[in-house]
DNA sequence: TTCGTTGGGGAGTGGCACTATCCAAGCATG
DNA sequence: CATGCTTGGATAGTGCCACTCCCCAACGAA
């Protein structure tokens, strides 16, 4: 197909086609000819997976470049091209070496990945983008004088493990290691809206169900 | 104190403080002549909870003035202001309308929240931004063909409304009504960077746990 | 009085994700 | 073969956003 059908069949305009083939975040379509070229379902189905992770995702266009090499790079095992996206999603800069809270706070991550023996955040020395942007998120919230010690945490990293489970249930769900790759990527940044907004959906629920009355009415009014 | 040193206490330069007050993010001093005015602590802590929630929570500056109003708006009951933040977020742009997609994942969200029992994400008959973030994911995920039927989503679901309690558990540790108020806003977002690195810390922890040997090896080579 | 400092306001900057325009090479039709 | 619309590639421009620079008039300590 053509470039305008590809267009159409994804949504996407070509003008933004042209970006995306240019920022190489989908493979040139098969030259025909000088001026012309083929693009087949898979480009579909990338375009998609691109348009997914930039718009949903909020992945910068970079970063989803870097990802999606990853993803494809033969030379990585299987395992490390499953991590790929993790790695490759933008860190938060260094916070200044003298911050007392992000001391405090690497110190509080490191006692809580100890306790629920996590030991593979790190790679060639340097720990992960997850883990800097963990650090700094608590050392935001200690500077704000709320809790966040280890007990605080730990409940939300025994969540998190449950939610690595049926999302690797999901992944190994895939027959082609290609397609579990592929899933990884996407089911890692698409399930990213899905949770935040159920959480946030939940706290709804649950603000309803301690400060509301069963008619609606707010039962903490003057308090 | 002055505003040199509120930006030194703070973190933040004078440029942005004063284009924060610009923007009407934090509240101007007490002026004390025609050019001079006097800040305090709780301009302090304001403006680091500006700085979390723009930084860490990437939210944008106009959505955290939105946020921050609703959560002073004494018009509002408690219940409604502690879910300002919700409300204020930037919502998905609206769907076409001929989606299918779109409408089933409606479909599905809808049934979801039938099954939990959550019936407080709607306001004066529109859904909330989190709901409409919520079909937004289904709907791109069903594009790409991923599984995201109410089973699957259900796990999520029941984790989220884990999460609310012990959110608004530490909630309710704040003494004063605009204490639990800042801790809302703060708590619902400076937890998601939390949630979401613990999320891919563990799947990498859970990626390592089924597809390495001990000796850090893959074990799926060739397969 | 003098001169560095302060706060306010408008204009400018840089980054990012597109998007509009141009151009030459097709291909389709008469 | 001539004509005119379409296609793909390249370049430059746009709009938005979060700052950031600069200037000015008013302070206020020396």
């Amino acid at each position: 197909m053509r470039l305008a059908e590809l267009s159409e069949r994804s949504g996407v305009s070509t003008a933004t086609i042209k970006y995306y083939l240019r920022e190489g975040l989908l493979q040139p379509g098969r030259r025909v000819s000088a001026t012309q070229a083929e693009y087949d379902d898979a480009h579909v189905r990338r375009l998609r997976l691109v348009r997914a992770l930039i718009q949903l995702g909020k992945v910068p266009v970079a970063t989803a470049r870097e990802v999606i090499a990853a993803a494809e790079d033969e030379s990585l095992d299987h395992h490390l091209r499953l991590g790929a996206a993790t790695w490759a999603l933008p860190a938060e800069p260094e916070p200044p070496e003298d911050d007392p809270d992000a001391a405090a706070a690497g110190r509080t991550v490191g006692a809580l990945l100890e306790h629920v023996g996590w030991r593979h955040d790190q790679k060639a020395g340097e720990v992960s983008p997850a883990h800097r942007t963990l650090v700094a998120a608590v050392a935001a919230l200690r500077r704000l004088g709320y809790p966040c010690g280890v007990a605080h945490l730990l409940p939300y990293a025994r969540l998190a493990a449950q939610l690595a489970v049926t999302d690797l249930d999901m992944v190994e769900e895939q027959p082609t290691e290609a397609g579990q790759i592929e899933a990884a990527v996407a089911l890692t940044v698409l399930y990213e809206p899905v949770l935040l907004s159920l959480r946030r959906l939940a706290h709804a629920e649950e603000s309803a169900r301690r400060f509301m009355d069963d008619d609606g009415a707010d039962s903490t009014a003057g308090a």
